[in-house]
DNA sequence: TCTGGGGTCCTAGGACCC
DNA sequence: TCTGGGGTCCTAGGACCC
């Protein structure tokens, strides 16, 4: 049985779970929609002891939204992390002061964040299999293999030593969209039309956001799965769907090349539009009268934007297929196998 | 597990600057 | 014109996480 996911659900369903969060402590930084970190060190005085805490926010949590939560609570990070892993899918682990090597070295080096399938291939060749073994080699030979951060990074954690604070509010690097279809893209006309529906996602999404991308980058995947990527750093940020689209047509067409009758020798699976390097606010260029009339002329920056702007109301009153760029009227998406459900309630006649 | 979509962080090489 | 050390920024790729 297949499902239609529900995003909106998760959003709001995660922002009540996080609202409990932050009413026992306003240090929580948020690892994902469902994974947080809370240093409670001090809301001892209010709360009792961090095994108490982590037992009210699960009793909370399961009487407010009828969530199983999982908790693990240590004196760092990483630990917290392990003991919630282990405590899942519905426990609480603590791991006691004094306790964190005894717990620690006996688990497989792949517990360990940051150690995926190529990393414990590697340490696999030096025969370190526990996160113990790991504490055993000398942090050279570790820096040797898997490089200066990573290397220094692991034998920390493998001894223990993890002094990363609880960041509340950190801010986004990036964002993006991206989509595998179901059938190859097999014409550069396809690969335009679906840059720009995914243009249209991010540059709507940075703008509710109120940031400016510096850098665009195309993600492009072949069906033998190589995914190159090409990217483009702007002088100044932009959050115009126009020149996100632009700029990332230029980009893919630098990887794809089109036969003379715009069909494509290799097909298309997937295609993605990020946008990094974000900035608060956009630079808009003045126009100079050298060139009569800069950069509100059409295509400029200050039109991209006075379109998206429009755009944006009009979506945020009558719904997002209010307004649709003509080259996507009727042209669902290539990928349509989680749409939604026929019965579905139709969220425009809500409004 | 024949591989979705959202991200973060690191590395290496090259251009460029003082 | 060549050399050197120290540094930043950009690009592309890859590992990893939920």
């Amino acid at each position: 049985v297949f499902l239609p996911p529900r995003f909106d659900d998760y959003a709001r369903t995660s922002a009540e779970v996080f609202a409990i969060f932050e009413s026992f402590t306003p240090l929580v930084e948020g690892l994902s929609i469902d994974e947080a970190f809370l240093d409670v060190a001090g809301a001892r005085r209010l709360h009792g002891p961090p095994p108490a805490i982590a037992a009210a926010i699960r009793q909370r949590v399961r009487d407010e939204t009828g969530l199983a939560i999982s908790v693990g609570a240590a004196t760092t990070k990483l630990l917290a992390k392990l003991a919630s892993d282990i405590a899942k899918p519905d426990g609480l682990l603590v791991v006691e002061p004094g306790g964190e090597l005894a717990f620690l070295h006996p688990l497989p080096v792949e517990r360990l964040w940051g150690v995926g399938p190529a990393t414990r291939a590697r340490l696999d060749r030096f025969g370190v299999r526990t996160i113990g073994d790991l504490a055993a080699v000398p942090q050279a030979t570790l820096v040797g293999t898997l490089g200066e951060a990573q290397g220094r990074h692991l034998h920390l954690l493998a001894s223990g030593v993890d002094d990363r604070p609880v960041v509340p509010d950190r801010d986004v690097k990036s964002i993006g969209a991206e989509e595998t279809y179901d059938a190859d893209l097999v014409t550069l006309a396809d690969v335009e039309r679906e840059l720009l529906r995914l243009g249209e996602r991010v540059g709507t999404r940075l703008r509710a956001a109120g940031w400016a991308a510096r850098t665009v980058t195309v993600k492009i995947r072949f069906p033998d799965f190589t995914t190159p990527t090409r990217s483009r750093t702007f002088t100044d940020p932009t959050d115009a769907t126009a020149e996100l689209v632009r700029t990332a047509v230029e980009l893919a067409r630098g990887v794809v090349a089109a036969r003379p009758d715009g069909t494509l020798p290799i097909g298309v699976r997937l295609l993605g539009i990020s946008g990094g390097g974000l900035t608060r606010g956009v630079a808009v260029q003045e126009a100079l009268p050298l060139d009569g009339g800069g950069d509100a002329r059409p295509g400029g920056r200050t039109a991209d934007r006075a379109v998206d702007r429009v755009v944006d109301a009009v979506r945020e009153r009558f719904g997002d297929a209010a307004v649709v760029p003509a080259s996507l009227v009727g042209r669902a998406s290539p990928r349509t196998q989680f749409g939604p459900s026929p019965d579905a309630p139709d969220r425009r006649a809500d409004r």
